[in-house]
DNA sequence: GATGAATGAGGCTTCATTCAT
DNA sequence: CATGAATGAAGCCTCATTCAT
């Protein structure tokens, strides 16, 4: 199914050759372009347009409209390591945990959704992006999954098999994201503008999926959130 | 993000024109051609070579190559309504229902594997097919949604949203099997040899989701199902 | 500057094979085509969509839209010829006889103007069709032409070299009616609604030519005309 | 019969893109094939193998072989516009001063007649060539029926239509022009090595159209215009 | 480095014409 | 004769990529 392959990014990054701001007026007329057109449409023309520099100059950055696709995922990882330093307590409790982790979520995705738009599109159609995608999923499931070990290792819950569980919660949370932000399907309506409270709700199925059960007191705990 | 679009679908099915064998024919090979390529990289070329026909037939009976993805769908729909049949029993308890239900889903997703993966590829891509992908989807999707309105209302399980958990669980299943079939990704080695096995686990999950507690005796009832 | 011929039409007129009612109905639709479209852009396929009968149909009465569209000509011809019957009268005045006959030159234009100018289109194209056009103007640029030699021997105006004049006069009026019933460029707002007048000035400037003076009571013989 | 309208086709006359010479080789390519086909057979091809440039060359420069015709036009146009500073002295008689015009009027012809061919054609077949023809034919237009209206003022002549009259003096020209020089049908033999003697039956044609007459002396004038 | 004109492969689509039924 | 599906040649056009300046 998929095809030729273009760009490596596998994790040997040689520093990028040129000029670093002109690579980066690429790089962020590359993500505006894909908040417009999906990476299928986009042109290299419209790229070098919307950051108004020569046709050549983009090939002296980038290999090809994928390669820059690339560029700007392995980007967008570095930017959300860095802003990942707001670790959550040691003592906050399982559902605050995971309703604040699924809140960052939703946040990320607000933000770059025209990037995850094509970037799934593409793992759709070229081996070499699926890995990408499932190289940056990789840490989330290794989490959820061992969060669902360790509860059932707690014996909060019947054991329910974490492998297959983990992949269903974070493609629960991949595929409702790309609709609602990358496709504008929203829940119900006007959910944008209430990040917390589907947050809140898909905390709660994700806690019941854990713990085969509801959270101890939910209306406390959400409280205590806000 | 989307472009002009070309095809319809729009419900004006006026009797297809020509021979339907030789439609027939173009449909089947365009299946096989989106089990290898997806749609992107497939051309008009790749179907007629793959239905051994010449170029020009191509257009007695499709518009594009757009145009021929579509009436795969409208085939399949009308493949899976008609086997739509084996109805439940109505005294199948509900964890029983659920499973049976997930079974199936995973059926369907073997053997339409590479069209599954094509239509989400131009679900995300053009409005068109995300609106056919939506209409596709929004049987399931109020099917699940009245289910869980019903367990709320019987006093199963403490209330949830119903409209975000419902989209959360079908998108839960639409990814993850598009991972699992559509992308080769298996949520566990091997997986795809006991689909039953995963069917169990999803309608554990599931479960849980909906009544917030494991099933009485899931072993039992696993038992009376078979 | 003309490329292959497909058709030939040069006068040895085999009779028409195959059923003459069928053959007439194409030949009609082809008519109706040609006032909408313009035979560059005509298809076989809106001849006999038009017609209401099959592709292959058309194949059997016709070459190609060329072929149709030379039969269409001779068909006119030979209606024209027939209708000519209405002679001048030997005693008829010289304007009068110019207006009249220029007259039924505008007349002829309004109903065929679309077959007309068709057949200038081609004639611009491709050496058959300037042959036939050509072949159509000759007994119109003989009469005129031996009208003013008749003229001049008369004394009735100092020379003017006939075989110049004639043409120059025989191409005022076909493209004049070409750009008025053809392309609907009206010599005047409202022109088509006022045939006799227009024919009228038209005979006045032809008068002119040929006998280099105004005609002695253009009022009276236009009464004289009615 | 073409006029100095510097701007054809839609008027927002961006700067050209790309070289200026290129584009120069392209119309001129494209005029010497316009010499050999029409304008319905050219393809794009034509022009760029004339050309000596790549198929995709083309595209830089123009929309496709139309724009290229609209361009010939255009530029045929500032040419004719900036060679027309050859003004007639203010005391010429009018007959010479017809006799220059209508001399002038064939040698554009004699050196364009290809591309006139063309523009005609698509005339025929599309509005917007309809109308670069029209603007194009203003200006003569213009011109002739005001010379028409002050012979009739200075009672000249008795009155005669000039709206009409001008439109079929033009007609003829054009037509006339184009059977002969686009079309090879001379007046009469040989005619094209003798276009002096055209021009003045033609002058002398108009004189009496105008003015009801034969020039005062016409021996005498035509014998001092040379 | 930066430019942007030039390239040409590759896909799309139409439509005149044939031919088996 | 009539049909209309099938054919495939012929043009169109875009766009990724190269390269001389």
């Amino acid at each position: 199914m998929t095809e030729p392959q273009a760009t490596g990014g596998d994790g040997s990054e040689a520093a990028p050759k040129g000029n670093p701001a002109r690579r980066a007026l690429l790089l962020d007329a590359a993500l505006r372009v894909l908040d417009r057109k999906n990476i299928i449409d986009a042109t290299v023309d419209d790229v070098v347009q919307e950051a108004g520099v020569a046709r050549g100059t983009f090939y002296i950055y980038f290999k090809d409209k994928y390669d820059i696709l690339m560029a700007l995922s392995d980007r967008l990882n570095e930017q959300l390591f860095e802003s990942s330093h707001l670790r959550l307590d040691r003592h906050t409790p399982p559902f605050e945990r995971i309703r604040i982790s699924l809140r960052a979520v939703l946040d990320a995705w607000t933000q770059h959704a025209g990037l995850y738009r094509s970037l799934t599109q593409m793992a759709l159609g070229r081996a070499d992006f699926l890995e990408l995608n499932q190289r940056n999923r990789a840490v989330f499931l290794r989490q959820i999954r061992s969060d669902i070990e360790r509860s059932i290792d707690r014996g909060h819950a019947k054991p329910i098999n974490p492998a297959v569980t983990a992949k269903a919660l974070a493609a629960m949370m991949d595929w409702l994201c790309l609709l609602w932000f990358g496709l504008g399907e929203e829940p119900y309506p006007n959910a944008t503008g209430d990040l917390d409270a589907v947050a809140d709700t898909l905390a709660r199925l994700w806690y019941r999926v854990v713990y085969a059960s509801d959270p101890a007191q939910p209306e406390a705990e959400a409280l205590a959130g806000l």
